[in-house]
DNA sequence: ACTTGCAATGAAACCGTTTTCATAACATGC
DNA sequence: GCATGTTATGAAAACGGTTTCATTGCAAGT
């Protein structure tokens, strides 16, 4: 390959006037500026991206640490970033880090080695619990679809407290009284908002959620045709299932109708996330939308902000979600 | 952050000394050894990779073009040669070219300017479609789930011709006759090689492929939902649907479930590439499983080797397939 | 004792750009 | 005509490592 060298020989200037050439042309006469990028151009000359990144230590990229890659859900978050990395310039390295605290940490390793100028986190794990000296790591972290609304980098999700809220308060305005709950992991602060939050409308309606009415389990179709098979066998009177995703739901939506469960007049179901397989399912999945390409979209926007030092406006936004009705929840006579 | 020369100070040797104790510590005196360790310890001492790659021109990283991240099979195929990249060390840069010929053209140029050692696409295009030089260039590349055989590099996918046939051959064996055909983008090489293997299935039971029975269209679910929509209302006499791709076949679930059809009594339909959901789906859905992670797999262990210069065996793997049998299709009464 | 070979280390070149600083040529204002 | 500013360009330093090559000290072979 080319060099700089090499067509600043054959166009007779100094290396200085071909790196000018590409970086700022107005810089030259209009004659040089001419027969430089012509002997550019004979020599078909790139300039190595290794060596131009070395010389000013940026490396134009970001890091997308994402818990599975093959979950939908991310997936459409790292569409949404990719879209927004792609306009500005920016290249994306992803690593997969199946959740593990380890790779999580190799990955903001990254930038203190120069490998990415800043990461986005789409796991749980806040960066204070990635890095030793807590507070005086100062690298380019966003965490989107996390749940931290006090640390110092932008953060960007929902309100996961409020849209559980919500669904659930759907649920009971429709009767539903014994209500289940197809949870997600144990521990994971998003499994514990959206448990507040419905438990929240439960209150508001009169009603306490029973432990016996709760079940853990993966974020994954199989995890929730596995919950829901417990669920059933140990409460049986539930006469609908709040699942805190939409792969959760369609599990036991399975799980419901291989029971011979006829949906939703016997049970009701809800999802949470709107991934798109919701809109085709039978019956189709009564769920709470959850903007996830908006939400890498604007993660990478604030990436874009921290790194060029222009950071304006709320830094931890919380974006928009939406009921989405569809036909897997029915009315239910109301108690008397 | 600290230099190589800093630690080769603190430590009394020669910033050569340093380097070799990270990347070659047999050649260091065990004492020189512990001694440099300590220093770089205590200065929280780590390597730039900008500079080191930049010396050894090479960047550890390959880029992988996928024409939409937030596919699921894609996703899967990208979970696969994450999962062998890391074990190798590599990085991944992951572009969504939107099936955008430029988008992959400038990905491969990304090697020519060192940004990354090779690529991986699982885009339809080859690499003769995206570089000028046609045979005259070398850049590391493999294609994964693609459909040339010929070419000089490695290639890794499944037989879709085979694949095909043997779906359409077990509905076929199973008396359906007038069988829809829910191809995916008209023109790509994959929805050509399905077609042909669907069509020839059905001349070895002596039933020829009317074109009315053909419709074209996105690979997604809303593309299948569509052209079901359209062929249910041009071919109201077919018994079954063969779908290029398990959401084809899923959106066409939906139509038909819409139409009031009853699944799988009065329409059979099948799909392809196994992917989860179609597990889940009512009818639980039958198709022929295309080993997604695998072909990541393979993919980027055939670039390590390319990587390495140290090919060996199959260049241009076949992976098998496999009927996945459930309950979207029934027996029809053989024709008099 | 004297070469030979090997192990451990350091000095310095090198990777291919960008950028700073100096310079030359030329126009401008007085 | 002379100081001054501006524009176009080049020389060389710098970026932070790795690697080659030379050197030194020491053990082994003759």
């Amino acid at each position: 390959m080319a060099q700089i060298r090499d067509v600043s020989k054959l166009a007779g200037v100094s290396p200085a006037t071909v790196s000018r050439a590409f970086s700022d042309p107005s810089k030259l006469s209009a004659e040089t500026l001419k027969r430089v990028l012509a002997a550019a151009e004979e020599l078909n000359y790139k300039p190595s991206s290794l060596a131009q990144l070395f010389r000013v230590k940026r490396t134009n990229t970001v890091l997308v640490m994402v818990p599975d890659i093959a979950n939908v859900l991310f997936a459409r978050v790292v569409s949404g970033i990719e879209r927004i990395a792609a306009d500005n310039g920016y290249n994306l390295l992803v690593v997969d880090t199946k959740d593990n605290k380890d790779v999580e940490a190799a990955g903001i390793e990254m930038v203190e080695t120069y490998r990415a100028d800043g990461v986005i986190q789409l796991g749980e794990r806040a960066l204070r619990w990635l890095h030793r000296d807590a507070e005086k790591c100062t690298i380019p972290f966003v965490h989107a679809i996390g749940t931290g609304l006090d640390e110092s980098y932008p953060t960007v999700t929902i309100n996961n407290y409020e849209a559980a809220r919500s669904m659930a308060s759907y649920l009971l305005s429709l009767g539903h009284r014994k209500i289940g709950i197809l949870a997600g992991i144990k521990g994971r602060l998003v499994t514990q908002h959206r448990l507040d939050g419905f438990r929240a409308a439960m209150e508001a309606f009169g009603v306490t959620l029973e432990d016996s009415l709760i079940e853990y389990g993966a974020y994954s179709l199989a995890g929730g045709a596995q919950s829901a098979q417990r669920l059933l066998s140990r409460r049986g009177d539930a006469t609908a299932f709040l699942a805190m995703s939409d792969e959760i739901a369609i599990g036991a939506i399975r799980t419901a109708q291989d029971l011979g469960l006829r949906l939703p007049d016997d049970l009701s179901i809800t999802g949470f996330d709107n991934i798109e397989f919701g809109k085709y399912c039978e019956p189709p999945l009564t769920t709470v939308m959850q903007p996830a390409e908006r939400i890498g979209e604007v993660a990478m926007t604030l990436m874009c902000g921290v790194l060029r030092n222009e950071l304006k406006g709320e830094i931890h936004p919380l974006l928009p979600t939406e009921l989405v009705i569809r036909n897997s929840v029915c009315r239910v006579e109301e108690p008397s």
